[in-house]
DNA sequence: GCGACAG
DNA sequence: ATCTTGTCGC
């Protein structure tokens, strides 16, 4: 929970920049995943041209009752209207927003989440999925389709092989490059909030169903893209 | 100066 | 992100 009233949302680019690197000392990456039961699955995507924004959070019961096979507890959706451009770097400006509003709807408080997009594979190391948890102070894991920063070799065939992404002069870890599915382009999964690479790479495979993406981010992904029927707004 | 660049 | 036809595989 950040200083609330000094964090604006509509900042230009070189004071968002800043705001990230004050932030980012505050993204934790420990592992407290001890009593799960709930997880969630964020994505945003957009109406009318991107005019709109509009925020999907499903939460699913955990454990699964089988491989991939989650039984759905809650999902919302939030809209509003869309604040920022898309900027790479800067996502969290524009997305982050409406994935609160849709949080503020939520009956259930998740204990873990999974978001479409980056956590700490981000070049101040707060894409996304961390700056989403350091906001609700919740932990996270951020599952991206592709690659922002960093640098990896090509990940084995095998559903489950990865590869460390690795980024600075050093070779930083900052997430890993996962096949997801056989002949299928992988995944990149990193560190949110409070959570360590080890600890996000097993759940995100633990939650790998037939599909790339697990099962959060999948079902968000339809619901946000309203490519989900059923219920939903 | 020339690429690279989550969603 | 979003748009959009066909095609491949379980």
């Amino acid at each position: 929970m950040p200083d609330t009233a000094l964090h604006d949302w509509n900042l230009a680019p070189k004071e968002a920049i800043a705001l990230q690197k004050r932030l980012a000392g505050r993204v934790e990456r420990e592992d407290r995943l001890d009593t799960v039961r709930h997880l969630a699955g964020v994505d945003i995507g957009f109406e009318q041209d991107g005019a709109i924004t509009r925020a999907a959070v499903v939460v699913l019961a955990w454990p699964p009752e089988a491989e991939g096979a989650f039984t759905v507890v809650e999902r919302v959706v939030h809209r509003e209207p869309t604040r920022m451009p898309y900027v790479p770097g800067l996502l969290s400006f524009r997305e982050v927003p409406a994935a609160l509003g849709a949080f503020e709807k939520l009956t259930t408080r998740p204990q873990l989440a999974m978001v479409d997009g980056q956590g700490i594979a981000h070049p101040r190391r707060i894409g996304v999925a961390s700056h989403l948890g350091l906001w609700l102070d919740l932990p996270t894991i951020g599952v991206a389709k592709t690659r922002l920063c960093g640098r990896h070799d090509e990940p084995g065939p095998a559903r489950g092989d990865w590869v460390p992404l690795v980024d600075g002069p050093e070779d930083e870890t900052i997430g890993a490059v996962l096949r997801s599915r056989a002949k299928v382009k992988p995944i990149f999964v990193s560190p949110g909030h409070r959570v360590s690479l080890h600890t996000a790479l097993d759940w995100v495979v633990a939650c790998l169903g037939r599909t790339k993406l697990p099962e959060p981010t999948r079902l968000a992904d339809r619901l946000a893209s309203r490519r989900d029927f059923k219920k939903g707004e």
